[in-house]
DNA sequence: CCTTAAACGAAGGGGTGTCCTCCGGTACCA
DNA sequence: TGGTACCGGAGGACACCCCTTCGTTTAAGG
C-alpha cells in the first residue's frame, strides 16, 4: 500500500468517525470525503460501500478501547484509578459514541465484531469487579453507568465550540462523575434500572 | 383561536424541539410536521418562517426552565436539595439541548430572548451561591458545570432506547453525577477551565 | 341541526444534495 | 526519470426540501 493511499485510508475513518456521531448512520458519505480532503471516488476506492466503511469504523473504536483496557489495568495497581485512567484514555479516543450509533444498523453477527465487542465488555467487566472488590466503589455501579457516561460525553456539544475547549470540559466532566462514584453511606439511592451488559446490548439492537 | 388550531401549534412546538435537538438547527421543517402528524402547510400558517419556529421554541424552553427555578427554590428549604430538584425537573422538561442549538443561530439582541436568557440564567447562579454558602457543595463547582450537564443530559441516547428507559437512564445520570458535586477533602482536583456564566454564552454564539 | 368562517392536508414547481461510476490526470516510489 | 498505482472531479438518475396555492373538512355558535 502506498504512503498516500494509506494516508487516505486512516483520514478517512477518522472524519466518518466523527461524522457518524454528529450526523447519524445515514451521514452523507460526500460529506465525509469532503472533509477529509480526498475525492469521493478515493472513499468508495478504499471502501466498498457505506455497510464496509461502518464496519472498519467500530472495529477500529472497539480495538482502541480495547487496548485502553489493557493499558489502563497495567499502569494502574490502584483498581479505582484504573477505572479512572480508562475513562480518560477512552474518551481521549473520541470513539465512545460512533460504537452505539453504528451498532444500531450494523450486523451484529459479524465473527469479527462479535467478538472485539465481546472482548471489549469483558475488560470493562472485570475493570468493575476489581474496583468493586475494594470496597470503595459505589455497589450500585454497573457496566451501564461507565458506558453510558462515555457515551454521553464522546457526542458532541451543540454550538461551535473549539475542539479544545470542548475536551477540557469533557474531562472535567467526567472528573465530577467519578467522584460520585465513591462508595459513601450518605449518597442518596440511584433509582432507576441498573443496567448490566446484556441489557445494555439489547437496547442497542432491539429495532 | 380554535381548539384544533391551538392543539396543532402546541403539538408543532414539541416536535420541533426534538427534531431541532436530533438534527440540528437546518433540520427539515417538513419532518417537523411529519412527526406532529400536521400538513406542511399548517406548519408554516403558524411559524411564517424558520426563524419564528425557531424563536418560539427558544422561548418555551427558557420560560420552562425559569418556572423550574423559582419552583425549586421555593419547595426546598435546602440550597443543595433545591439545586438537585433543579437538575431533574429541568430534564423532565427536555428543554435543555434545544436552548444552545438553536442560540447559536439565532439574533441574540432580540428583546424577549436577551430577558428570558438573562432571567434564567440569573435564577440558576442564585441557587449556586445558596449552596455555595452552606460549604456542602464542591467549590470549584460553577454555572458551566450545571449548564452542561443539563445539555448533556437532554441530548438523545444514540439507537432506538425506548423513552421511558431513555428517562430513568438520565435520572440515574444526574444523581451520580449530583452526588459527585458534594464537598469532600478526599475528592480529587478538577483541573481544566472553571467555566462561568460568560464565558459558557460567549462560547454558544462564537462563529 | 345547520351554517360559515376558520382551519386543514396534499399536490407541485423550482432548486439543492446525494449516490455511485467512469476516465483523464497526478505523484509516489524504485 | 519512468511506470504504475493512485487520485479527483464530472455527471446522470434520483430523492428530498422549501414554500405556495387551492379545494376540502370541521369546530363551534345561533
Amino acid at each position: 500500500m502506498r504512503a498516500d493511499a494509506r494516508r487516505n485510508y486512516e483520514r478517512l475513518l477518522e472524519v466518518a468517525r466523527d461524522v457518524f456521531v454528529e450526523q447519524g448512520p445515514s451521514a452523507s458519505l460526500e460529506e465525509i470525503a469532503r472533509r477529509a480532503e480526498v475525492g469521493i471516488a478515493t472513499l468508495y476506492r478504499r471502501f466498498t460501500d457505506r455497510d464496509t466503511l461502518m464496519h472498519a469504523v467500530v472495529l477500529t473504536a472497539l480495538n482502541g478501547t480495547i487496548a485502553a483496557a489493557e493499558r489502563a489495568r497495567q499502569d494502574n495497581p490502584d483498581p479505582l484509578d484504573a477505572l479512572a485512567a480508562y475513562v480518560h484514555t477512552v474518551l481521549d479516543l473520541r470513539t465512545s459514541a460512533v460504537i452505539p450509533t453504528l451498532l444500531t444498523v450494523l450486523d451484529l453477527n459479524e465473527p469479527r465484531l462479535k467478538a472485539a465487542r465481546a472482548t471489549s465488555a469483558r475488560l470493562v467487566e472485570e475493570l468493575l469487579a476489581e474496583a468493586h472488590k475494594t470496597g470503595r466503589l459505589r455497589k450500585d455501579v454497573t457496566f451501564g453507568d461507565i458506558g453510558l457516561l462515555l457515551t454521553r460525553l464522546s457526542q458532541p456539544l451543540p454550538g461551535p465550540i473549539p475542539a479544545e475547549t470542548q475536551h477540557a470540559l469533557t474531562h472535567r466532566h467526567a472528573t465530577l462523575f467519578l467522584a460520585g462514584l465513591r462508595a459513601d453511606p450518605t449518597a442518596p439511592p440511584l433509582g432507576g434500572p441498573a443496567l448490566e451488559l446484556d441489557d445494555l446490548q439489547q437496547l442497542q439492537q432491539d429495532t
